[in-house]
Parts: C-alpha cells; structure tokens; sequence
DNA sequence: ATATGGATTGCCT
DNA sequence: GGCAATCCATATT
C-alpha cells in the first residue's frame, strides 16, 4: 500500500444533532492544504428553538447552508472582520451548526505564522476568529463539504469523558444558562 | 433607503 | 479592564 490517505468522516457523522457532534468533534482534526489543527473547543448551535442561532428568525439568505445537507462548512463574517468556521448538523431541512472555537496547531505551523503574523504558538489558533486565518477558511468556503474535498474533517485523538469541559456559550446576549460550549479541560489551545 | 448590532480581536490606558 | 475597527444581513422608516 501507498499514499495511505486517512478516511475522513462520512456525511452520517454529522447528522446528529448540534450536542452531540459538537462533542464528538473535540480531537478531530481540521485539515485546509497543508495546514491543520487538532479541535479543542467548539459550541452547539440549533434551529429556531435556539435564541442564540443564527437560525432562530426562520430561514434567511444568510444562514440557508444551516439548513442545507450535514456535513458542509458554514462561514459567515463577524463584527465585518473575522470569518468563523461551522460545520452544519442535523438531516437536510433543519437548521443546526458546531461552531469550531479552537484549534491545537499541527501541521503547516510555518504557513499558519505567515497569515496570522503572530510567532506564539498558543495564539495562533485559539479563538474562532484566530483559527479561520491560520487556515486561510474565507466565506468562500461556506457550502462546502468538509467530508472530501480541500476543506475536511478527520478522526484523530480521542478525549475521555473527564477531559471534556461545558459551560455557556461565549458572546451571547441571549441562553446564558445552557451549557453548549464543549472543550478540552486544560488545554493552552483553549479560547 | 437608512439604521443597527453582532457566535471577536488586538491595542490602549 | 475598556474600546475601536469594519462589513453586511436584518429590521425599521
């Protein structure tokens, strides 16, 4: 066997809901080119139930990939500057997303410098808007599958019950209580 | 047609 | 710790 390629997950993976994804995806690995890094912190986000989604208001031109098939990348500009980086959930119709918040820098470590223009490791990736410019993530990826293709999602680390940490989404002026924010406890690649 | 306010970051005091 | 930067979808006139 060569050019072992690692799977990345199927369409199926991200068709539970935002929770649960959002969970699973802490250790996976977010890979665009030659850059990557290793999710360690992420925040669910649902449908119209959901005061702090996007999706709340019902379906809009802006927030139409939530509702689109599982598994594709939601972009959207933030504050006019930075762009943040979702996975959508949940079957085809219903508007779910995780929002991936942190990364642990791993490969194209040089190229994630460059962009951010910052040396310290522990910046360059830790903040959801940080780690769309490591990556070189614009809107212009928002629609695309993250299941192949030069946007994808892998299988990498495992993190056990007692590694993981919640607590109330960040930046919300809305849903205070629920704990939608997942992360890895302890981690220095934490937000 | 115009006004408002973010799922943030980095620089200032 | 406080606040300006800066774009566009959405709400309001």
């Amino acid at each position: 066997m060569e050019g072992k390629q690692r799977e990345g997950y199927g369409e199926d993976f991200f068709d539970g809901s935002a929770e649960e994804v959002a969970r699973e995806l802490l250790g996976s690995l977010l890979v665009h080119g030659e850059t990557s890094g290793l999710i360690v912190e992420t925040e669910a986000y649902g449908g119209e139930e959901d005061p702090g989604s996007h999706a709340s208001g019902g379906p809009t031109p802006r927030n139409e990939t939530m509702y689109g098939p599982p598994g594709r990348a939601y972009v959207y500009v933030c504050y006019g500057i930075h762009d943040m980086f979702n996975v959508v959930t949940g079957p085809e119709g219903e508007a779910g997303a995780v929002l991936v918040r942190a990364l642990e820098p791993v490969s194209g470590i040089g190229e994630m410098r460059g962009r951010r223009g910052v040396e310290d490791l522990e910046r360059l990736a830790s903040g959801p808007g940080k780690l769309t410019e490591a990556l070189g993530i614009t809107g212009e990826l928002d629609g695309e599958p993250v299941t192949e293709g030069r946007l994808r999602i892998e299988p990498d680390e495992e993190f056990s019950e007692e590694r993981v940490g919640r607590s109330p989404r960040i930046g919300l002026g809305v849903d205070c209580d629920r704990r939608l924010r997942y992360f890895v406890e302890g981690s220095r690649w934490v937000s």
